[in-house]
DNA sequence: TTATCCATGTAAGAAGTTACATGATTGA
DNA sequence: TCAATCATGTAACTTCTTACATGGATAA
């Protein structure tokens, strides 16, 4: 599964231009999938010489003309054909998380700053999960939403009510075993 | 942050081969960033050119020499510099959820399958995780099994109580709107 | 005045994966 | 007998990101 399938994905739900394509994974896939421009544009040309999608022009004002991508019907067999494949595993890459698994190494006053940031991001995240949460969603769409909010409230309370083990605890350790400043001040 | 930094955070812990880095990799880090050989040697090796890092070897019966590697001052302190830098964005890559958001496009024989081994790999990654936790980590290691243990009950909670949603819902919705097998049979 | 939104696209480059080469040992 | 473990490494390839090109409209 890579962006081509995602288009895919995104247009069998509706008719769309790369720009709004874009914009739908902003939504609840966000948490889940990312796709740029200059991977979105390219995969929908792509998608287009394999007879998977075809596009109709929009004229617009001083801007270049809209092209409005719908998945042609083997585009649908195709989507269906990749979605019935066993999905491979999840790819996480958390910056955040290697930091903290090595905040032994930083000065607890910017561990801090970085929890707080944290903290403050997953907090509007939920927000921002939350309030999509309308009646009328699909229900794929549905729980994908349900998925990603239960999982930033997981998150949420682990993180404010764990965060004492990476901001004192460690320091302390050092302090009290006359390590202070041996290694990482100057 | 690449598998450089990755690197230089583990031999950080400790001196250890590209075998063993990745090996450690599997352990709690397995759930927030991988790595394969294909990139953990070239990076040793640039890390070595950098004077990051430097090895001693160690011979082996009837296989490749092993190299050990060990963190040099300048390696700490290039590690400490790039903890410091603000983390960038957790990027998330799910094919398990991309598929359950289009699941009425699915047989939901073949969507509670999924949905089953799920649940299955949720519960081993948690019994692996839970085994993980014994006294004598850092706080930094301790703080980020948590995490994964936290966030992977919270996953299969979710999937648990939810399943439905994508298992039999979409399925009543088709057949009583009469669209069931209009699109996807045949 | 500066940034953001709209709108598409290309080109260069980074980063990493997969597959291969080598090969003995051990366990199923 | 087949697969996995240990052990390092390279090369080809895929995939995606970043930066650029273009440019008017609108909001801060």
């Amino acid at each position: 599964m890579d962006v081509r399938t995602l288009c895919l994905g995104v247009l069998s739900m509706g008719p769309a231009s790369g720009y709004e394509i874009k914009k739908r994974l902003e939504g609840p896939f966000r948490h889940f999938y990312d796709a740029s421009f200059g991977s979105i544009y390219p995969a929908l040309n792509r998608l287009e010489e394999a007879g998977l999608v075809e596009h109709t022009v929009e004229a617009q004002h001083n801007r270049p003309d809209k092209k409005i991508f719908r998945v042609t019907a083997s585009g649908r067999l195709e989507l269906m054909r990749e979605l019935a494949e066993p999905p491979g595993e999840d790819r996480v890459r958390s910056e955040f998380l290697v930091t903290m698994m090595f905040a032994d190494l930083l000065p607890a006053r910017h561990v801090s700053e970085l929890m707080d940031g944290r903290i403050a991001l997953m907090r509007s995240v939920l927000e921002h999960l939350e309030a999509m949460d309308y009646p009328g969603l699909s229900p794929g769409k549905r729980f994908v939403l349900g998925y990603g909010i239960a999982v930033t409230r997981a998150k949420l309370e682990y993180l404010e009510e764990n965060r004492h083990l990476v901001e004192s605890d460690a320091l302390l350790a050092q302090v009290q075993s006359g390590r202070a400043g041996s290694e990482a001040a100057d």
